[in-house]
Order: structure tokens, then C-alpha cells, then sequence
DNA sequence: ACTGCTAACCTATCAGTGATAGGATGGAGC
DNA sequence: GCTCCATCCTATCACTGATAGGTTAGCAGT
């Protein structure tokens, strides 16, 4: 983070930090019951990352902004990864949904791989830092622990994408070839687009709607299986 | 990171620190001109950056790799962003190199497009440090700041890549449409594949070489003309 | 209404981080 | 041999994520 960004979070943080300690003071900020509070952090939390960035964010500046002391954000999560985590994983389970919702849905089945494409990438231009945090963080170095897609934000939506794709395969709108390939190229490429969109927002995209029309466009005729 | 993994980093880099001291105490280590010192700063984090990730290597970790004190390195480095931006520029002049040597290259036009993007992806893959800082790390929150191709490592490299492909645009060998919306897109497509095998290695991606000519082909298929 | 217990919350503090200020020094050029 | 300045140092800063241990609000049971 640039230091004049991190200086005027900080200020900004600051003078609701003396707003907060008076409240404290008073009582007027309420004790609230585990799940509630835990809520209250994951709203606040989400806020201050997209104004500072996840790592310009500190626990402390969360804190602040809840009207809580820093320590007791761990009361709730064991470390700020594990705060990230599950406000990625809250935003990850929106897309699940939709995913199941379309895959479900009374539509044309042809039309299904396009909606489907669609929800991904509105969701992670829609949740940016929620996706950023599933697949474009640079992760701890634990060589120890084994890949674990329950706990790995994003892992069960992309599992719910792979179904619905298998399903598509079946009835014949999707190319022929291994599932899983087919699965995970077509994950690459409409990850790329949302993380480059993500992270070079400044980069002279031109029209970015019209560009990911043209994306679109080109995934369905790669990926699709025309009759 | 994970404390275990910063314990041990510490640990390894403290006993490297002692050792380091000790010459430094005898005058062992030597005094550098600051370019070839500079060189060996890059040297020593891309090593570093390797073992125990970008954000988990401390500015005191390299300092005491290379056998200086943590602020020499500010004499070479405005800040450690600054540091990570000339080791992720000094690996993409390579590419720059590789994909001009590839544009002009005596080879049919049919396959120079497969050897731009194999060479991307295997770029990529190769250099995965230099390759997340370009693209995939999250970037400081300067909205001040205006899009500079010309700082930012990786947009230059970009910058050749589109100009060959606007070249085969021309030859008849890449689709017909906006040079620039092909360019973004296929951009985007390759860079998903490596974005993902660089931030989800443990991910069950099956053989990854073979992933990688499929998703290879799929490209083909979608970008070139086939006339 | 009193009491006690526990969840919720606090202050104080830690080691580690990136960065800055200002002084020491060794080697190249006269 | 002397000087000068690039190179390098120690000391220190504010801030970070995290831990230890004490305090208190408010509900359950009498």
C-alpha cells in the first residue's frame, strides 16, 4: 500500500477509533452474541478491503471500525488469513447457489454453459475481493498440509461448475473430450479475464462490457459444442 | 505464512545471519559497486521469494542472505515493492526478448502463434516470482497514480506479444475482429492457466502437461484462422 | 431480587516488519 | 600519505499480527 493511502486509513480510522472509545466509554456499542458480532466483523471487514486493499487493511483498522479492541477479533478467527477466508468463502457460497440454480433452471440446456459462464464472471467482477482472496492471493508456504477443497474458498463453487459442465456433456452441448480438462480450461479462461480485470483495472481495456461479450463469445464457440 | 514456515525461515536465515556477521566482522563479505551489488540483492530474493513466498520474505531475510545490513538494501531500492518490481522486470526482458526473437523467427507463420504461446505459458511457469509480481499480486491502492506500461513489469512484454499477434492478424493467420480485443482475450486466456497453476499447485490437476496442450489447442482452434 | 458463572471484552505486551536518520569506514584518485 | 565519498553500519521509528491474562456485562437458577 502506498504510504499516503495507508496514512489517510489510518487518520481515517483513527478519528472513528476516538468516536468508538467514547461510545465504549458510555456503553452505547453493545455486547453481542458470538454469531452476530462475527457478521458485524465480516461487514466491516469487507468494506475497509475494498477501500485499502486486503493487506492495507489491519486487524486494527477492522477493529475500529466494528468498536471492538483488536484482540477480540480473535475470539472469532484464529488469524486474519482465517478472517479472509471465510469472507470469501460467505461470497463463495452466493455463487454455489446460482451455479445449482442454473444448472437446475428451465431453460435450454444451450443456453446453460452461457449462463453459467456469465454468473462466474459477474460474481468475481461483483466480489472482487472475496475472489481475490479464493484464487489470486499468494498463499502461506505450508508444503506440510495437503490440498483440502472443503476449507480452500472457491474449490466447492468450481466443483458445482465442473458438475454442471459434466451434465452439459451429456446431453451434447459441450465439446467432447475429458471432463476434467474440459473443466479446468474453461475455469483458466474465465479466471483470466476476471483476474487481469482485477487486478490491472487501470489497464486501458477499452470498453470492458464489449470486452467480455468478446471473451464470451469466444468461449462459447471453443468450448460449445455446435450441432 | 504459516508460522511454522516463517519459524523455520528465520531460523534458516538467522543461522545465515551469524555466519554472515562473522565475516562481516573479519571483512570477508566486500564491499560491491552498487550495480553488481544490486544484482546480487535480485539474486538472493528471487532465491528467497522461491522457498518462502514474496510476503513472507522480510527485507532482513535478504539483507542477510546477501551479507549486508537491512537499510544497505535502501540504497539500491526505494522501497521492497520497488525491490520485487525490478526482479519481476529484469525476468521479463527475457520474455520480451523471447517473444521478438519468435516474431521475426524463420519458421512458418502457421506455428508462430503456438510458439508465442507456449513460450508465454512456459515464461510464466518458469518464473513464477517474477510472473505473480507482474500480474497476480495484490497492487498497492495508488488511485493517484495513472497507468504507466512503462513501470509496471510485464506490460511492455504485453505490449510485443500484442504487436505479433496484430502482425499475423495481418498475414491472414489469427482471426478476423479488434486487434485489441483479441489480443486482451487471448491474454486472458492464457494467463488463467498459469495464474491457476501458480496460486492452486496442489490443486488435482491431473497431468499438467497434458492439461496444458489441451488448453493449448483449445486456443488454437479459437484464435487462429483456419483457412 | 440476589448470586454466580461464563461469554464477551479489555489492557498490556510481544516479536517481527518496512522504513528513516545519522554516523563510521575503506578504497580509489590525487 | 591524504582526502573524499560511495558504501555500509547501528539505532530507532511507527506499525503489524498475535498472545497472556485480567475485567465485566448480562443471563440462569434460586
Amino acid at each position: 500500500m502506498s504510504a499516503s493511502a495507508k496514512d489517510s486509513a489510518n487518520t481515517a480510522e483513527a478519528s472513528e477509533l476516538d468516536h468508538v472509545v467514547a461510545h465504549r466509554a458510555t456503553g452505547i456499542v453493545p455486547r453481542l452474541k458470538s454469531a452476530a458480532r462475527r457478521e458485524d466483523i465480516l461487514n466491516h471487514a469487507s468494506r475497509l478491503f475494498l477501500s485499502y486493499g486486503i493487506a492495507g487493511t489491519s486487524t486494527r483498522m477492522i477493529a475500529n471500525a466494528v468498536g471492538i479492541s483488536q484482540p477480540s477479533l480473535y475470539a472469532h478467527f484464529a488469524t486474519k488469513e482465517a478472517l479472509t477466508n471465510a469472507l470469501s468463502a460467505r461470497a463463495f457460497a452466493g455463487l454455489e447457489e446460482l451455479i445449482a440454480k442454473i444448472r437446475s433452471a428451465d431453460i435450454p440446456a444451450a443456453t446453460r454453459l452461457e449462463a453459467m459462464i456469465r454468473g462466474y464472471i459477474g460474481f468475481a467482477l461483483d466480489q472482487g475481493t472475496a475472489y481475490r482472496i479464493a484464487f489470486m492471493l499468494e498463499g502461506p508456504m505450508h508444503e506440510d498440509e495437503e490440498f483440502n477443497p472443503d476449507i480452500l474458498p472457491g474449490m466447492q463453487a468450481f466443483a458445482g461448475f465442473r458438475d454442471g459442465l459434466a451434465l452439459l456433456q451429456r446431453e451434447g452441448h459441450l465439446r467432447e473430450g475429458s471432463t476434467d480438462h474440459l473443466a479446468q480450461s474453461l475455469w483458466a479462461t474465465m479466471h483470466g479475464l476476471c483476474a487481469l480485470l482485477l487486478a490491472r483495472p487501470d489497464f486501458p481495456w477499452g470498453d470492458v462490457p464489449s470486452m467480455i461479450d468478446f471473451h464470451v463469445e469466444i468461449i462459447l464457440a471453443a468450448y460449445q459444442n455446435k450441432p
